[in-house]
DNA sequence: CCTACCGATCGGTAGG
DNA sequence: CCTACCGATCGGTAGG
């Protein structure tokens, strides 16, 4: 691992510990065995810093919603899509809660750059139930609430989910999986 | 209004809408016309005015649970918690948003109150659900981590909603009653 | 990668 | 309620 993956995984613990603002670039570089100023031999400001852990996080949150099979029934699909959420948060578990208490720190430029990804997120989501809606998979009059209610019961999962190995997961995403399929008035 | 209520209230906007820490005291002090060291005649420090705001929401969503009757069965029981919750959003958006965001930056002793109210109303929807799943109103394994889906769903919206008047708030919490009583088991 | 430093800003106080 | 100030700390840089 090089210095500057060593900068960014210790940033994310301590943002997502912390809060951005709260940690300062000495405790930053304390947690990497350096001094103050020799940081910017490897990053070029403590906003870069962030911007890469929110953007990594964007990034594998909207791998996630890609890899789900846009050939499956909406059911399926949208099961898919919690699943995938849920795997990403186990793994990510600190970026993702940088991602969601920090981002709206960053600098206009790069949090239009992330709203467009959590926009782009959503339209996953958005589709699918549109699209079990239209189908009779679901019986829901509005697809966009629908998916506000659902991307509000994954979103703030991070705030106490422990991931603690996979089997764990499964069961819980099993669970999350029937409370959503279940609240769109699908099947279970 | 006095000058407290007055700081107050310009605190709850400034906080929710740029952050705790990204507020310094000369911001709060121009929004209600006054130089920064005159705050301190109206506050004891600036810890303390992010303790009123979030105590406040916290006893505002307890007083809100508090008020569903307990006598009610667990199905309209929790339609109440519910509809209770999204009342308090509508009604003191920026303070609930606060609550949610700023409140792990108090000091541990203030922390740790909150957590206790937090634990609290967290009884409220914890026993109501226990209550459906034991007389069958409810389809659910375990308790506690319906309970953890219900106010996760909850939790997320001071996100995205905008309160729009009492009609809208009516109907839009109508659809969320339905979607949680499906999802965990009950019936439309 | 370190030492030493920069200007800016912070929360809070004294004295009137 | 204001003016003027305090020490502390911040992110970032220069020079080696």
């Amino acid at each position: 691992m090089d210095r500057r993956t060593e900068i960014l995984d210790a940033a994310g613990r301590l943002f997502s510990e912390s809060g951005y603002h709260v940690t300062s670039m000495r405790d930053l570089a304390r947690a990497v065995n350096l001094q103050g100023g020799s940081l910017y031999t490897h990053i070029a400001s403590k906003e870069e810093v962030l911007a890469e852990i929110v953007e990594d996080a964007a990034r594998q949150f909207l791998a996630g919603a890609r890899a789900v099979p846009e050939t499956l029934p909406p059911g399926e699909r949208l099961a898919g899509l919690v699943r995938s959420h849920l795997a990403v948060l186990a793994r990510e578990i600190r970026r993702a809660t940088v991602f969601f208490d920090e981002w709206r720190f960053l600098s206009p430029e790069r949090r239009d750059r992330v709203q467009q990804q959590r926009d782009a997120y959503e339209g996953y989501f958005l589709r699918t139930i549109a699209d079990g809606a239209a189908d009779g998979t679901f019986r829901v009059d509005d697809s966009r609430l629908a998916t506000l209610f659902v991307l509000s019961a994954l979103n703030w999962t991070y705030q106490w989910f422990h991931p603690a190995g996979p089997l764990a997961l499964d069961a819980f995403a099993d669970q999350y999986v029937t409370f959503i399929l279940r609240a769109l008035g699908g099947t279970t």
